[in-house]
DNA sequence: TACCGCATGTAAACGGTTACATGATTAC
DNA sequence: GTAATCATGTAACCGTTTACATGCGGTA
């Protein structure tokens, strides 16, 4: 597994906000290529094909003059069922930040508890992580060598980073109230 | 490409430390599983195949009394030139920060340069990451989803917390001397 | 006229995992 | 005795990328 999580799922949570072809899904998909990188064609189309064999989406041909018709695919009963055990299920374990991503994403379109559930979910793998690493750290003599040294430094700076950014926003979104004085955020940009 | 740059290439960096048999690599790797995801036998042993193939290592055959034999392989001359190469060029424009960690673990092996260079091209990339999320986020507007938003400050904030580490660790690097009162990193068990 | 965006798709190659296969030695 | 570690490898499978194939419409 690539990411775990196949684009399969993450697709099938895209046209459960709204049907869309594939075109459609590659080009919002590319805006946000700075979180996760976006699928080729090659892989998207399959992967749409591969939805409609399962009946978790259905198509609607849109034949044009002269020119290949759009296709527009919206997610079926079935698909929505498949969407939710996909978002409810414990979260494969390990710590992929695309995954996580991926599922954050789509995570708002479900319930608020979910979304909670999902960063707490987060919350306890980074933490795993980071304790890891420190004891990795702990073990290490001046023998150990500088590049090894300097890598897990950096990742244990992530990992710390991460986790002061879970619990400032789960603070935020759990007392749902007072949209008044807002905390300030890292970006300054999320409101909720 | 999984990761721009196959673990091959990273076995030949390991090899260049010192010469090992492919359990002794999987060991190795497996004790850095909390940085990279160390690669499975299914992808291990053929790495080291086509590597001999190449020529770029050798390996030496141990055989030992009813147990199959150890193979102990040592990177050549040739091998040697093509992970400089390797190590030398631009850096897979991109981030991913599986290849950046695998290039920061090899880069101490290689020249003090080389490993300053290697960390400014990083911060080169996370700088242009940075910035790209940021003209993301000011573009949303109060309809754009809580789900997006969230991801894109989190990623935000990781980006933001790696640059200021590069800064910190070029700082610490660049200065060679004074290896009294040591700048306090963010463990506190890094010292140059 | 030449290129870019729209819009769909296929085929070959690649890099990796999982599961399988074998078998000795050591520690509980 | 049974499980884990040492030690090597193969084969089937999976998901993805790259390159290929086609063709219209707008614009620089």
């Amino acid at each position: 597994m690539a990411s775990a999580v196949s684009i399969r799922c993450f697709i099938l949570g895209l046209l459960a906000r709204q049907p869309m072809s594939g075109y459609d899904i590659k080009r919002f998909l590319k805006s946000l290529s700075w979180l996760i990188d976006s699928p080729s064609f090659g892989s998207l189309y399959p992967a749409l094909h591969a939805l409609l064999e399962g009946g978790l989406v259905t198509v609607e041909v849109i034949p044009r003059h002269d020119k290949p018709p759009r296709k527009i695919y919206s997610i079926t009963e079935t698909g929505g069922q498949v969407l939710r055990e996909w978002m409810e299920q414990p979260v494969s374990s390990g710590i992929s930040l695309k995954a996580f991503l991926m599922r954050l994403i789509l995570a708002s379109n479900f319930s608020h508890v979910g979304l909670l559930a999902h960063l707490r979910q987060r919350r306890v793998e980074v933490a795993a992580h980071q304790l890891a690493l420190q004891q990795a750290t702990e073990v290490m003599d001046e023998g150990t060598d500088l590049g090894e040294r300097l890598a897990f430094d950096y990742v244990l700076a992530v990992a710390t980073v991460e986790l002061s950014w879970l619990d400032r926003t789960l603070d935020r979104l759990s007392q749902p109230p007072s949209p008044v004085e807002a905390t300030q955020g890292n970006s300054a940009t999320v409101t909720v």
